[in-house]
DNA sequence: ACACTGAATGACAGCGCTGTCAATCAATGG
DNA sequence: CCATTGATTGACAGCGCTGTCATTCAGTGT
């Protein structure tokens, strides 16, 4: 008594018997790779979907084909930035046919390091990592894959092959040189969970330093342990006012999100923006630039980041000569906040 | 002369060499899918570290290992939206060592059907799609590929495999309920683009009958041929106010992005929100609870139906019992702006 | 008419791994 | 002490495809 056995899928070879050719022949036709005949081609795929094949790329990069997979590795997806990003990569590399594998480390060097090896098992055709303190072994194992990689977001490191993003440092600087450009004198701080965050620190540092070129310094920071949302920008600037310390003229915020939540805050305790009270942010999301009085803050160019890093990792497969540190920069944007 | 060539990446069979077993054994220690003797396990890693052994997983899917990848297909990634849903998704395969491989179909059902072939020829263990108007080749294909197939967001559908997701036509009626129960008597309709996004339309509908069987009627409606944003939420409501029609002291809007949006016109128009006008949403966003005044919507679990629908996809390769239809429900937020 | 060229096709081997089944061997029970 | 059992290991074949090199054959130039 035969089992009940699902038929399985046809195979290459099937697809070759049918159309009466060699089966490297119908993997030539189905692959427009190589010189066939028009006639033979028409042959195998006409076969091809009388049978229904559905091609195994699993065995054809096991011969030593192309993979049309790239690792992708964000820390997390909960921050609008990381979906954006995701956005600029998928589109770029769908453009060429190349699919994103995605991992996510959570901001954990060790999970990091365990989704490395792990997508890299899979030989995809490059790797996409924005890195969240890699680890040495992670950055050994990355030199030895013999693969394109690209670590994005930040362009203040020394990257193991190429790097796509900005200088944050450099972003918290102009955005310093702007507002005191503009008269204030007393700025404070309000951030998330910087400690994850090593580019909202790097913006951090930026601003002070630029404070300090004019002879300013921080009034006052708040810092909370929580990852940085509208809430908890609206939780921190009332928390912040509420210290008795000299009140600031200006906040600048760890990101928009915190931003726009320190504009909820004012909006509901009658605090006059700018006027009592000025606000800035960092990345210029679509959120802050819809608000009543748009928000000053800097753009960062988020989808451009994976747009340009997929194209590194496709110029490279492609042998194309590509840039070791690719700088998108930013755009300073004067809302009405500040 | 030689030519200079890489090193290989080491193989299965010389970590086995090295640690003096035979090659399946080798296999089978770095994979604890059977038994062996600790020694035996201890030899074999120690020789695949020491030789910067990194598994290929290509080899072992097309031998008949199981894959950890699971297809995945989103309409988009600029919609809030579906980074949720991928979160889940994300969230609950990782626990089980799973990747997703992502395609984006930009609701275009040709992209879709050219996604789904690509994305199976990579024999992932599973897919899970949010449809953008499945062609019947699709369906067919999905039927054929003898894999958990999970269709996302929507219930109100015949699924190929499973689906998980909710009732966007109960939830349209159950806010119209609510609303109506809170006195308003003339509704307007403020929408997107949403002959591309069915599921608004199904909301649209189920408001429309639940007006409909208190005896209402929309009073106007608008629709806007663009992708949802703030902005274009505030544009609308300014157009629909600026029509000389019977004013409205309700708007229903197509989701949250567009009903902040009208919130924030409201804002700077200076309209008393509920007073002058009630503005509902929908998806519970954080945006619209972080406003001042919280955004009356449904909240519908965007993440959970990630996150159940990895749990499908796991629980039939686990050989375990999975529903047909999983509804992850929606729950009505009754904010201040109504 | 004949060697020569290039396009189209095919034979072969093997990518690196795992499922299946068989072999080995120490421990157990009578 | 011998058959039986279960735990551990190994031999073998093959997953489905593509790179490499060889072959075929019509068209070209002299």
């Amino acid at each position: 008594m035969q089992i009940e056995k699902r038929p399985r899928k046809p195979t290459l070879s099937e697809v070759a018997a049918l159309a009466g050719v060699s089966e490297i022949t119908a993997s030539r036709a189905l692959r427009a790779s190589a010189a066939v005949t028009p006639e033979t081609l028409q042959k195998v795929q006409d076969a091809a979907r009388s049978l229904g094949y559905l091609r195994n790329r699993l065995a054809g990069a096991l011969a030593g084909g192309p993979s049309n997979q790239v690792a992708v590795i964000l820390p997390s997806l909960s921050n609008i930035v990381f979906p954006d990003v995701l956005k600029g990569l998928e589109d770029r590399l769908d453009d060429a046919g190349f699919h994103p594998v995605l991992g996510i480390s959570n901001y954990d060097p060790a999970q990091e390091e365990h989704l490395i090896r792990n997508l890299l098992s899979w030989r995809p055709a490059g790797l996409v990592i924005a890195p969240s303190g890699m680890t040495e072994a992670s950055r050994a194992v990355l030199r030895d894959a013999g693969l394109p990689v690209v670590e994005i977001m930040d362009i203040d490191t020394d990257p193991v092959d190429m790097a796509v993003g900005m200088s944050h440092r450099a972003a918290g600087l102009a955005m310093a040189r702007h507002l005191v450009g503009r008269g204030y004198k007393t700025p404070a701080y309000v951030g998330h969970d910087i400690t994850r965050d090593p580019r909202a620190v790097a913006r951090l540092e930026g601003f002070r330093a630029g404070l300090h070129q004019a002879g300013l310094a921080l009034a006052d920071i708040v810092t909370l342990a929580s990852p940085s949302s509208v809430a908890l920008g609206r939780q921190g600037l009332a928390a912040l006012l509420d210290r008795n310390t000299q009140h600031p003229d200006l906040v600048y915020f760890s990101n928009d999100d915190m931003a726009v939540g320190g504009v909820f805050h004012c909006m509901a305790a009658g605090i006059a923006v700018p006027a009592d009270l000025a606000i800035a942010g960092f990345n210029g999301l679509e959120l802050g630039q819809s608000l009543p009085v748009r928000l000053t803050t800097t753009a960062s160019h988020r989808t451009r980041i994976g747009e340009t890093a997929a194209g590194c990792i496709l110029d490279r497969l492609q042998g194309r000569e590509t840039a070791r540190l690719t700088d998108v920069g930013f755009s300073l944007v004067e809302g009405g906040t500040s």
